[in-house]
DNA sequence: CAAGGAAGTAACTAGATAGTGCGTTAACGG
DNA sequence: CCGTTAACGCACTATCTAGTTACTTCCTTG
């Protein structure tokens, strides 16, 4: 039976059986519970509960705890470079391309602070699950190659200065955002400062765009 | 006794019998460990045996797991607070002095990398343990008035633009440094480059110095 | 419609893990 | 040199946890 028959089917009477549904279940459920407590603090058993799934089911389709955490952070990365492959930064004059990629890089830490606790789990591991997955490789190859086409075009211009490392302006604007969401709990105590508050992200927000802008301006 | 007469003793003839020894070679042993693996992946066991102390003392010294984890996270915090106030940058002009700022943060983090895991794995647990801590708190304090003093001596030279956030410089000194060293395994991965190398380390520290020069010029 | 495979369940296990009860011995003050 | 205190060690336990065994139930396909 094709995939699209499948779906015509399912949506004509709702299966009580749905591989595809109970390992999405898991998968959701694993990205929540590893993001809260990370690889080693999560449990199989929670993560079961919370998938409304039989523990078995896991281990039917993911092996063991390490493969489920493999393919929720293996999602996790196809999804951030699927969101910002849909940018079309092309269409813009390059320092709108740059603001609109900051921003977006922000705006999607915000809404999904799992991706930055996930990715800090697997930092923890020394990157052991990443490296075997060949298709994030792919698909960060692309996303590297956004930002060094925004700056070839911005120098060609006149309005970026040239010799910026595109790897190193990538980093800068994942690092500006992301070390201040993430650290956000111990950011608020040793600042003595509700980094949270709507008024303090969005002054973020826009000191981010800020530095970025004038680390590339000529 | 005194502290003074306790060290003297020591020198004379080595105690078997040593709290404040024992009690040191747990927090470096934990240190390790808590970086290693986090505080949920951490094995009291495994402290144990690496400070060569007997797991019945850990639970004399720091009452559990938690307690011990706090003492080092607290230590921790200390400790970098304390180099900073070494740096002496009110005799520099201010350029100079964010820039040895930037490098000694850059430096720091090289250094100590348990550092970076510890305060990651506090963030997951949102920072529960650190909001107890009074004592690092007004480290914090202290530390926080550096770089404020910096812009405001450098704008008063007019080196510096007027209207920066000291709070966010602070963020953004950090970030551009902190998020390069600790993402370091998947970073290397995604942009398929040895971001660990001497030549890769030694222009990130440039880009950065850079960066943060660039963000209070006027 | 039969049969075989796939989805799903419940109960279990072997080993780990945080934390303790209690006894022993070194150090130190008097 | 003796008695008390504090450092230290051994062996134990209750509980948890990743992973499994053995089974039932549903769905598809020839």
């Amino acid at each position: 039976m094709s995939s699209l028959e499948k779906i015509e089917k399912t949506a004509e009477r709702p299966r009580t059986r749905d591989s595809d549904a109970t390992r999405l279940r898991i998968l959701e459920a694993a990205k929540k519970e590893f993001a809260k407590s990370g690889l080693g603090g999560a449990r199989v058993d929670d993560i079961a509960e919370r998938a409304k799934a039989n523990k078995r089911m896991i281990y039917h389709y993911f092996e063991s705890k390490e493969g489920l955490f493999q393919a929720v952070l293996e999602q996790a990365y196809l999804d951030i470079r699927t969101a910002e492959q849909k940018l079309n930064l092309d269409h813009l004059d390059p320092k709108s391309a740059l603001e609109r990629l900051v921003r977006f890089t922000w705006d999607y830490y915000r809404k999904n602070p799992e991706f930055l606790t996930l990715v800090n789990s697997e930092n923890l591991h020394r990157a052991r699950h990443l490296k075997k997955s060949e298709v994030v490789k792919v698909a960060n190859r692309r996303f590297v190659g956004m930002v060094a086409q925004i700056l070839e075009r911005g120098v060609r211009e006149g309005v970026f200065r040239d010799g910026i490392d595109p790897v190193q302006l990538n980093i800068t604007i994942a690092a500006v955002g992301y070390y201040y969401l993430t650290n956000r709990f111990t950011g608020s105590i040793v600042f003595e400062r509700d980094l949270m508050a709507p008024e303090a992200l969005e002054q973020r927000l826009q000191f981010n765009i800020d530095t970025i802008l004038r680390v590339v301006s000529v």
